[in-house]
DNA sequence: TATACACAGTATCTTTAGTTACATAATTAT
DNA sequence: ATAATTATGTAACTAAAGATACTGTGTATA
């Protein structure tokens, strides 16, 4: 869906005002295309040539990557201000995605073509400065999970979870049932149920049929 | 140590001849140092502010991070023709360093001052790859870490980390310790003796004191 | 309304990993 | 040579997590 440039230049400026510079904002509306995706629809899928890479504005983007045995693991969620750092390096060598980007919630983004990754480099100063802060942000938050998952106990791990899910779906109230936590932690379904169950005897959380409520702090 | 401008521009061009282009490695040779560091010497620690970044022409470097209770997350290792990239966001932002890169080995380096890293992205690009492509190996990295935490029992940790020690110290004897390993692992000396010895006992490795020999595939 | 299905609860057992405590062997210092 | 230190071995116990199996209970649908 290619909205018009006045629309795009709007969306760009209400959403990376901060971040981008004039001329580059007026760049990246020229060249790039307003996109729309469900909930679960793929952005970009594993073995794909890419061609293009989002800008989010609004929404949720769910980064995982495939293992062998079909298990998938989640990294990391996108939101608003976000863009898929992974992908640079695709783009430079030209080769194929090794992750799935899938929309946990609507999204709204700009895709803007790959072959300008590389000129906006060079004459863009805050082009620069995202790419190199977005790939930061990646390591900072696979480092997070590190950390988790050699320290913390799975009970801790799940809480997190949880109260991430609260901070990146706005809402107290999930609607999520416990197989789907387990697949997010590795684990099974059993050792989840058992383990919220002891979080709702804490009274941390408080839960429901395919829904749990986060209490606050 | 400032070591002159043909001795840089040779070791330039025999560690990094296929990574820069020409006109650059004579561009980081002119602005470049020369630097070696002792065993368990520090190159950059955390909370320093960073002047310069090294590019290893050998040696290995220790990456790792402080967390909370004094523990240290062991992340990854860098080798020749590997650079610091976690260290360019603090570049940008001039910011303080959140890493520790402790020289593991000897290490022999080019020291290149951070101020130059946004020129040589404008005017090289294979500058540009380079960076984009030592973000990409690190993040590789890190997830191949979290795969490990997520699915691998300790008994398969163990193994892969004694096996990347061989890599990258280019012996089968190993000069290690119990304990060094426990922490590098996170868990404690007794837990690894007890599962090297299962090790041993499957023949896949000799326990000596100080000291564990590799087998062969 | 009857039936099937998806989701959750829980008991029991096993495996893996962490803890404590102590013994012994090799190395270094006095 | 003797003592102190460092590294390792091992037993016994506890805790955490995974596996299996079965039950109950809402929800959808035939």
């Amino acid at each position: 869906m290619k909205k018009n440039l006045t629309f795009l230049k709007e969306q760009l400026h209400l959403h990376f005002k901060d971040v981008f510079e004039k001329k580059l904002i007026n760049e990246i509306a020229k060249n790039g295309t307003y996109a729309t995706y469900e909930k679960n629809d793929i952005l970009i899928d594993i073995g794909l040539e890419m061609t293009h890479i989002p800008l989010i504005i609004n929404g949720l983007v769910k980064i995982s990557r495939e293992d062998t045995h079909e298990k998938e693991i989640l990294l990391y969620f996108l939101e608003e201000g976000d863009t898929c750092a992974i992908s640079f390096v695709n783009c430079i060598h030209l080769s194929k995605s090794m992750f799935r980007a899938t929309a946990e919630e609507p999204v709204e983004c700009i895709m803007f073509p790959v072959n300008k990754i590389e000129e906006w480099m060079i004459n863009y100063k805050t082009w620069r400065v995202f790419i190199i802060d977005s790939y930061h942000t990646r390591l900072e938050e696979m480092l997070s999970v590190i950390k988790d998952l050699a320290f913390f106990k799975l009970e801790n791990r799940i809480y997190k979870y949880l109260s991430n899910q609260v901070k990146i779906k706005h809402t107290d109230d999930l609607i999520i049932t416990h197989q789907e936590i387990a697949n997010d932690l590795n684990t099974s379904r059993v050792v989840i149920s058992r383990i919220l169950k002891n979080l709702e005897q804490e009274g941390k959380i408080k839960l429901n049929r395919r829904n749990i409520h986060v209490s606050k702090y």
